[in-house]
DNA sequence: TGCGGTACTTACCTTTTTGTAAGGGGCGAT
DNA sequence: ATCGCCCCTTACAAAAAGGTAAGTACCGCA
C-alpha cells in the first residue's frame, strides 16, 4: 500500500481530482482539517462518527502521500501527532466548494436525510449506504 | 440494484455530491455528454476506452435514477437510445469545473501520465490503477 | 492493579465494485 | 448463411474497499 503519489493514466482533470478524494472519509477529513486548521488523530476520530482507527490512518497516509495533508509528529510520550492541510489540500478544498454547494442543493431537493455530526458523535456504528 | 435516488444520510454537501459522481466512469460520462450534448450508447462506449457494456449501462442507469442524465428511447429497429444531461446534470458539471482545474494542475505538477481518448479508443483492455 | 488515553499496526473477514463472457433478437451487408 | 451492428441482460469471477478485533508500548490517575 501507500503506492507513492497516484499516477493515472488520467483522461481529464476531474478524473485525477476524484481519484484523490474518493474514499469513504476523505471529504470529511478535508472538511475537518479545513475548519479546525490543525487536528490530532483522536480529535479527527471523534469528528468522524463511525470511522475506525484503521481507516482513519489509512486515509490520512494516502492523503499525506498525495500531498494534501501534513503530518507532524512530536517525539513525546504519550505520542502526539498533528494533522493539517498543505497548500494543495487547501486549494483542493476550495475547488470542492461549488461541488459542496451543488450537493447541498441536491439534499434540499431530495429531502435526503442529513446527519449532524455533533449529534451522532459517539453513537456507534452509524450505517451509511454506499 | 437501482435503489431509487441515493439517500444519505449525508454529513455535508460534498458528501452527497461525491456519492453521485463516484463510479469509475461517471466523471467521463458527464464530460462526454456535456461536450457532445447528446450521445447514443455506442458512441459513449467508443468515447470511454476500456469500459464494458455492463458498466456503461449500470452507470447510466444510476445516473438516470439520480436525475443527472435523460434517456430517450426511439421505438425503432434497430433500437436507438439517446443520452443527454438533465438540468441537474449540467449544473453538476459546472460545479465540477473548479475540481477539474485543480486536477489538471495536479497532473501538471506530478507529471502524471495522461491518456488521449482518441488515441486509445478501440485499443482494448486499458488498465487503470485504482 | 486496573483502567483510560495516546497513535497506531496486523490479521482476518465481509461488502461493494468492477470485469469477463455469453446470449438475444431483428436487420442490413457480404 | 454468416457477420456485425444495435442496446442491452444475466451469471459468474476477480479485485478493491471497508470493517472488526486484537495487540503494541508507554503514561497518569485512582
Amino acid at each position: 500500500m501507500a503506492k507513492a503519489p497516484r499516477c493515472g493514466p488520467y483522461i481529464c482533470g476531474v478524473d485525477a481530482a476524484l481519484d484523490v478524494v474518493s474514499g469513504k472519509w476523505k471529504g470529511l477529513i478535508l472538511w475537518e482539517l479545513d475548519t479546525h486548521r490543525v487536528r490530532r488523530f483522536a480529535e479527527l476520530r471523534r469528528g468522524l462518527p463511525g470511522v475506525s482507527e484503521k481507516m482513519l490512518t489509512q486515509h490520512l497516509r494516502e492523503m499525506e502521500a498525495d500531498g494534501l495533508v501534513h503530518r507532524k509528529v512530536y517525539a513525546e510520550v504519550p505520542p502526539r501527532v498533528e494533522y493539517s492541510l498543505t497548500e494543495h489540500g487547501h486549494t483542493l478544498n476550495q475547488a470542492l466548494g461549488p461541488l459542496g454547494a451543488w450537493g447541498s442543493e441536491r439534499i434540499r431537493r431530495e429531502g435526503s436525510q442529513v446527519v449532524d455530526v455533533a449529534e451522532t458523535a459517539h453513537r456507534q456504528p452509524h450505517v451509511r449506504s454506499r
